[in-house]
DNA sequence: TAATATAATCGTATATTTACGATTAACGAT
DNA sequence: ATCGTTAATCGTAAATATACGATTATATTA
């Protein structure tokens, strides 16, 4: 079965689980914090901090591109990714605000 | 020189991915929502407000339980769910964490 | 032009997730 | 004790995620 019934979630839920789902591995939480914390861009070079082949590091990356949290530009054989810190901005308080209200059950 | 690749992720990287797994399907952040927003508590009343079959639900509130960020107490035949104060904090300062450094590529 | 370097994509195997019907377990009420 | 209610668990099918080697595309360099 597994079939998909998320469009009958509100966009809002379906938008913030899949931002939850692009930081559901450790991989990728690593990614982001490679291009937050060093000035490393190059996927050869994330490919040599990561225990994992240059395909699945790619995999990782086009995920993270996908759902807008980072960048890629092309510089000729080269890709230099980059942090885009307007939707990291929006994840943040997309997450900040699910968790704002603290129940007192 | 090649960093080694043996080496596995920390756990940081790994607790944090495993939160963002929990909240990475709309039905659980609706679940979430469910509990913060309104007083409804029984699973029963959790399954009828969303578009899962019980057996899907109860699944569900096994995840975000086994994460911690849900207790369920159970009452005679029925359980009683309801929001972890500590953890749902302690995921947010993580979130907010993890993206507190903005950059500027 | 040929060789090299980089990174995306393809093909594929395995693992995990998601969903649901059926069953089971636990309790309260009759 | 039996019945009805609630919710967890079981078994299973389908979808998705993860990983990697091989290949491909593109730009740089010799």
């Amino acid at each position: 079965m597994a079939q998909n019934k998320s469009n009958l979630f509100n966009n809002e839920e379906i938008q913030l689980a899949a931002i939850a789902k692009a930081l559901a591995h450790p991989a990728r939480i690593k990614i982001l914090k490679i291009l937050l914390d060093t000035n490393v861009c190059m996927c050869g070079q994330i490919v040599d901090l990561l225990p994992l082949a240059q395909a699945t590091v790619s995999q990782h990356l086009k995920e993270l591109k996908q759902i807008g949290l980072i960048q890629g530009e092309i510089e000729g054989p080269k890709t230099c990714y980059c942090l885009n810190p307007k939707a990291i901005e929006i994840a943040k308080n997309q997450f900040s605000q699910l968790f704002s209200t603290i129940c007192n059950c």
